[in-house]
DNA sequence: CCCCTAAGTATCTTTTTGTATACTATACCA
DNA sequence: TGGTATAGTATACAAAAAGATACTTAGGGG
């Protein structure tokens, strides 16, 4: 398909990856492999755990990631991705490749005036 | 550098290209070139004056894209893509092939419980 | 009997985003 | 003399995202 504004298929890759702390969540488990509820939430500090359930139930909900409940107590979950959550990796690889490139800046500059 | 989900790089180009509108734009001045402010809302019809001004500073104060000013009235501004703004096409594109190949998917699930 | 654990819910509040509308300045044109 | 065009700002409001805190469930250990 032709790569214009109009019609901007980035938004349906950003759409998914937005989230304060799905990114983090997509590395985890693409580069770790499977893990548990618990196991996430160590890894991210500072993350509540309705901010993570929220987060791990949209990217289930577009079949990004795979939940797997363990019938017994105290519950286990497990959290994986999906095959259609791996085609992700190229975005995901490319947004890190820049962001360890280029460091973001934040410049305070003055309007460009231009007499003609 | 590594990719680990500890350094997450991630991050900072999603932040950068978070906010309903800047996909948009910045496709348009990659692809288009330089445009005017008035050019550039009459191609999104939707937006708000005071989004498309806010979006635009926002992406001026990260250097991704250059605001000139012609002294004249009524007003002229220009916006255009910085050169280090370019390094961000790599990451649209990654963003756009992944939509065109993907359709996003809602999914209703059942819960996969395990026995063991 | 009581506490611990894991993976959540349920509420409530705060912060961030986005929308809607109205208003401004000033040269040019009829 | 009044209307048009451009690139905004100001204000108020609505909606979405994020954060803080407390509560739940049920087996196992002491």
């Amino acid at each position: 398909m032709e790569k214009t504004p109009e019609n901007c298929q980035v938004e349906d890759a950003l759409g998914i990856l937005v989230g304060k702390w799905k990114p983090v969540i997509l590395l985890y488990l693409l580069q770790e492999g499977t893990k548990r509820f618990s196991e996430l939430k160590r890894k991210m500090p500072g993350i509540t755990q309705k901010m993570l359930t929220k987060q791990l139930r949209e990217l289930e909900d577009e079949d990004i990631i795979q939940r797997v409940v363990y019938a017994q107590v105290p519950p286990k979950v497990e959290y994986s991705m999906t095959e259609y959550g791996r085609s992700l990796e190229p975005v995901l690889d490319a947004m890190h490749d820049w962001g360890a490139k280029h460091t973001v800046r934040k410049v305070v500059k003055a309007d460009q005036v231009k007499s003609s």
